[in-house]
DNA sequence: TAAATAATTAGGCGAATATCTAATTAATAT
DNA sequence: ATATTAATTAGATATTCGCCTAATTATTTA
């Protein structure tokens, strides 16, 4: 849980996240969306991945990234510890 | 947003969070909860503060904090986008 | 008004973080 | 086999972070 926290505290990272909410893509792909070397991106690939909020799946000589659920439901339920505090308004539609 | 995520990324600050749940308390209550300098936790309170995740209320002498719906609310804004590609086991009771 | 109490602000220091360049590993294609 | 491409690992550096002690501000009480 702690990885997770700290994985999402970092505004590229967060914006892999979001990246790959369209799909799973690889390093190069993810790497050409940013305005930083690809060491930089692999590096924090890493963390998210140690932080089981992605997955790495090796294709021949590319590694494919996708969301993974188990980061996000660490985190989740972190939240859910509050939720019961407040009252948050519910998406529109609920899947 | 950005000043959220970054309050959250701190055992401490969490912890101060899950205390604050039982309901307001002023600084020296909160840190004698702390092995940690009173200094250090008025630091992590400001941060807190910043993030609009506690709310701080003078009275007198004292400085009663409680948590502020606010800043949950900006962290949970930002997991909704990812809760419609995974399915959360929701609590056992709905309030 | 002086002493005590509650809390913050200021300044300093070591550890952790984000980034870069250079080097390495692994897979494909010529 | 060799060159090329995808990606990571290693090493260096500048910045940020978390903690401490000392000093300051503000409020209450004797």
């Amino acid at each position: 849980m702690e990885t997770a926290f700290k994985a999402i505290n970092d505004v590229t990272r967060r914006e892999i996240l979001q990246f790959l909410i369209q799909g799973p893509q690889n390093a190069g792909q993810i790497a050409k969306q940013f305005d930083m070397t690809k060491p930089s991106i692999s590096h924090h690939l890493d963390l998210l991945k140690q932080a089981q909020l992605i997955d790495a799946v090796k294709k021949g000589q590319f590694i494919h990234y996708s969301l993974n659920k188990k980061g996000f439901e660490s985190i989740h339920q972190w939240f859910q510890g509050f939720a019961q505090h407040f009252e948050f308004p519910k998406p529109k539609i609920r899947l």
